[in-house]
RNA sequence: GUCCCCAUCGUCUAGCCUGGCCCAGGACACCUGCCUUUCACGCAGGCGACGGGGGUUCAAAUCCCCCUGGGGACGCCA
């Protein structure tokens, strides 16, 4: 095969949503399985509608997915001198000709054809005219009228289209600036796409395309169209569902690895793994197993991928992946100490936000932490309170303050006293805690230490 | 309206191309139990689908046709 070369191809009107970022990812990953590009351009010819902050904010959410690319990005806002060049081929050619057809005139063609029962079209007035060139005309594409236009969509299979269903497009504007197809053609050419890989609403335009692609006697690349994703609810996807930015993901406190594996994982599969390196779904992509049909997307499946790459971070990466989010809660807190606590509560959350949250009771000082009233009315009893007091001496007159000398105070007292675990372990959660829930009682001592381990005590007493 | 695409558990999907191994497998969610001082995690089990109708065939989730349903496109947006 002729080397590899995908792009991806986004206006900077929004943020990079997790649509595109899936078109993207697979974009991505087509280049890099086969050892070609990955290149970026990005479609700024609506000058009305597009940003430079939408741009910056997009390549932000790509470098943070980790989809690397190739070369500078190309802006199509620079690029007019090209596509003019084109159209002034075409029209020489005679491929392409002026039409000075209003807006109403084009629109009452469009009725015409629509009452007749057939696909609203222009009806090619100014086709054989031979119009000049002036002030305020159009320049359109002389569609061949007869004929199919046939392609082997790498997702979807043969796709056709008569002929006769398409109009003669316009490819540049009154304003003297190329369209969308006209200049999405003369790109993926000059980059030397061999690929394009993107969402399923392009469909409609593929014909077009090919149709320019042949009269600029160039070869068509390889087309294949994505299907889009929906709500859970089979509907489309809308802010209710999560319809979110990468940007709202990153921060929820999502790991981009599992955002990127859950994305892939949602039109694409690979047998029976849901798990995937980065470097697995490299070797193992192909467009062969795309699905042709539309995903809902699941926000719960999401969440639990996450929580699976949680669990499988390494201590300190994941002590550096929380703590922008702690200080972001008002923590003041040491990556090293960050570490320490990470691995008691890495299984107990679905992403760093929820991490921050089950490391709150810990994170916040003995005089702030805030007991949980049923809990207190349940475990904080007289009698409770009593072995709370006693175990404090014990743990008070321990000089190596450690999960295992702790547990042996407390395996020891409960056995001495002829009691049952449950009679001490609701107590001394509550003081430590706050709360019924939690982790592993001498875990959490060892890691506040002895110090704090009595003042919760003593607060707990208090109460 | 016209054209294009799609159709397996609630959701993501395997199987479909190359019919029999599928009274359909896995995952999320849900339910039950186990583990545990608690809450999670984990483990074990359960619930749950080939949209409908015709064909072809000894045999169809798999091939063909029709219907239905869903989505997309029909712009001097991209």
């Amino acid at each position: 095969m002729a080397k590899v070369v995908t792009r991806f191809a986004p206006s900077p009107t929004g943020h990079l949503h997790i649509g595109g970022a899936r078109t993207a990812i697979f974009s991505w990953l087509l280049a890099r399985h086969h050892g070609g590009e990955f290149v970026l351009r990005i479609e700024d010819t609506d000058r009305e509608r597009s940003e430079q902050q939408y741009t910056d904010a997009i390549l932000a959410s790509m470098e943070w997915l980790g989809l690397s690319w190739d070369a500078e990005p190309v802006y199509q806002s620079q690029r007019d001198d090209l596509y003019n060049k084109y159209i002034d081929q075409l029209l020489a050619e005679g491929k392409a000709y002026y039409c000075d057809c209003s807006a109403e005139e084009v629109e009452a063609m469009r009725e015409e054809a629509r009452a007749n029962g057939k696909k609203p079209k222009y009806n090619g007035k100014c086709r054989e005219l031979g119009l000049e060139k002036a002030e305020g005309r159009v320049v359109r594409f002389k569609a061949p009228l007869t004929g199919r236009t046939v392609w082997k969509d790498l997702v979807k299979g043969s796709i056709a289209f008569d002929n006769e269903e398409l109009d003669d497009m316009i490819i540049r504007r009154s304003d003297g600036s190329p369209t969308y197809n006209l200049a999405v053609v003369v790109d993926d050419h000059s980059q030397e796409i061999s690929h394009v890989l993107r969402g399923d609403d392009h469909v409609n335009n593929t014909p077009k395309q090919i149709m320019l692609y042949t009269a600029l006697g160039w070869e068509v690349p390889e087309f294949g169209h994505v299907p889009m994703i929906l709500g859970s609810d089979r509907k489309k996807l809308s802010k209710r569902h999560g319809a979110k930015s990468v940007m709202e993901y990153e921060k929820m406190g999502l790991l981009p690895q599992a955002l990127v594996n859950y994305l892939v994982r949602l039109g694409w599969s690979h047998g029976d793994q849901e798990i995937f390196t980065l470097d697995e779904l490299i070797e193992l992509f192909s467009t062969d197993n795309l699905s042709s049909s539309a995903a809902g997307f699941d926000p719960d499946k999401l969440l639990w991928l996450n929580a699976q790459y949680m669990k499988d971070s390494s201590d300190a990466d994941l002590a550096a992946l929380v703590a922008p989010f702690a200080k972001e809660a008002g923590f003041e807190i040491s990556l090293e100490e960050l570490t320490a606590m990470v691995p008691l509560f890495k299984d107990r959350a679905k992403d760093l936000i929820g991490l921050v949250d089950a490391m709150r009771f810990m994170l916040l000082a003995d005089s702030e932490y805030e007991f949980e009233e049923k809990a207190v009315k349940k475990a904080l009893t007289e009698e409770g309170k009593q072995h709370l007091a006693n175990m404090r001496e014990q743990f008070a007159a321990l000089e190596a303050f450690t999960k295992d000398t702790t547990h042996e105070v407390m395996a020891n007292y409960v056995s001495d006293n002829g009691l049952k675990f449950k009679a001490v372990g609701p107590p001394l959660r509550v003081a430590l805690v706050g709360a019924m829930g939690g982790p592993n009682l001498p875990d959490v001592m060892e890691i506040i230490g002895k110090e704090r381990t009595l003042a919760r005590i003593d607060r707990a007493l208090e109460q």
